[in-house]
DNA sequence: TGTACATCAGTGAACGCGCGTTCACTGATGTAC
DNA sequence: TGTACATCAGTGAACGCGCGTTCACTGATGTAC
């Protein structure tokens, strides 16, 4: 591959995305700083912004892409309904709780992204939003409206006990919390959508 | 109040562990630093570290008093299982999404929190075990032990919707996901205990 | 009651360090003639 | 085919700044005589 070639510049940045990615799920994004980051990805500090703009930028490429990501893991395994059970176990599993490098960017930094601006919580919105319908055409595959609500809680859930499973120093506690987890989960998938009252005014 | 009256220094760290917890939730434990906390709380710098041995012990008593102060807010609301939609409608409201620095510590901090170290969890562990039996104990008043599983998800999908409402920038789908998580988190907690079949081999 | 001393919460400057970002430069490549 | 030049991904030092932590010092208070 030549040097000017595209495609190389091209992978390279892919390189830099998929080391941030890694990073920032493990030590979160204000955790990880450029000059380590480009080392880890076998560049110097200043080639970073050849690629990126600024580290914003590379946040909110870094959720879209690790976002896609997910899904894909989600497409990879058995579809429908019957394959819920297979991809709660997977999510909330003890391997998914021990290397948060390697898995859901919801589980590892949800709440980091809820802090930052605007086109990073744009980019989860929109990765987000792809496995919600593919959650919900799991649940109803032939008519997955039926079930997006019902999709959006069952992430909530997944995302929230795998953070939850994660912050408790207690092994014993831990585990009970995946697997309950899957177990609600799954009662909650297969629940005819419940009815939703109006919001009352807040307090 | 005299000057060297153990109460007066009792009152400072007090003060210091209300403000950490308020800017903590706000701008996450990474991206709050002690001399501007201590200034924020009418201190200089140097004065931290009468109170506390590092920043890893305040993160540490903040988490433990944080979940303390939560518990007291879920004591505060209407009790039993016909307290439960309150509970649920008041976590999941307009007005706790938007304003994380007054509210739950695990909306706000869980993913970070996960990335602390054994002290800080082993606190985390405690203060969320006390929610955990409130919120099972509202499940079934007379044996909370049988609600404990679904009490652990409920905790988990409270979590979740929040930090996810928080998480995406379009207003109308994280709305969505409030009024998702009060239906489905009420439809869980009025199931029987859903059977837990054993963890299957990690993949 | 008045004076000398001990206590200690709090001050504020300083420590080495890593942060995000900038920029003059390098050197391998592609192009022009 | 050989030479001069343009391109640009990547280098690495430097910028001002804030980080967590240390420490000599201050000064209001309580105690001893």
């Amino acid at each position: 591959m030549a040097r000017y070639d595209p495609a190389r510049k091209e992978s390279t940045r892919r390189r830099i995305l998929e080391t941030a990615g890694r990073l920032f799920k493990q030590n979160g994004i204000d955790g990880t700083g450029i000059a380590a980051l480009m080392a880890d990805a076998g560049l110097t500090n200043g080639a970073f912004y050849t690629h990126f703009r600024s580290k914003e930028e590379l946040v909110a490429a870094v959720i879209a892409e690790e976002l896609r990501v997910q899904a894909t893991t989600f497409t990879s395994l058995a579809p429908g309904i019957a394959g819920i059970e297979g991809l709660l176990r997977t999510y909330l599993s003890v391997q998914h709780r021990d290397h948060r490098e390697a898995g859901c960017p919801s589980a590892a930094l949800l709440d980091e992204i809820g802090r930052c601006g605007d086109s990073t919580r744009d980019a989860y919105a929109k990765g987000a939003s792809v496995l919600i319908e593919q959650i919900a055409s799991r649940l109803a595959p032939e008519d997955p409206a039926t079930a997006r609500g019902r999709a959006l809680s069952v992430l909530a859930l997944m995302a929230g006990s795998l953070q939850l499973s994660r912050a408790v120093a207690d092994p014993r506690l831990s585990d009970e919390i995946l697997d309950q987890g899957v177990a609600n989960a799954l009662a909650l998938a297969s629940n005819d959508a419940p009815v939703v009252r109006p919001r009352q005014a807040d307090v």
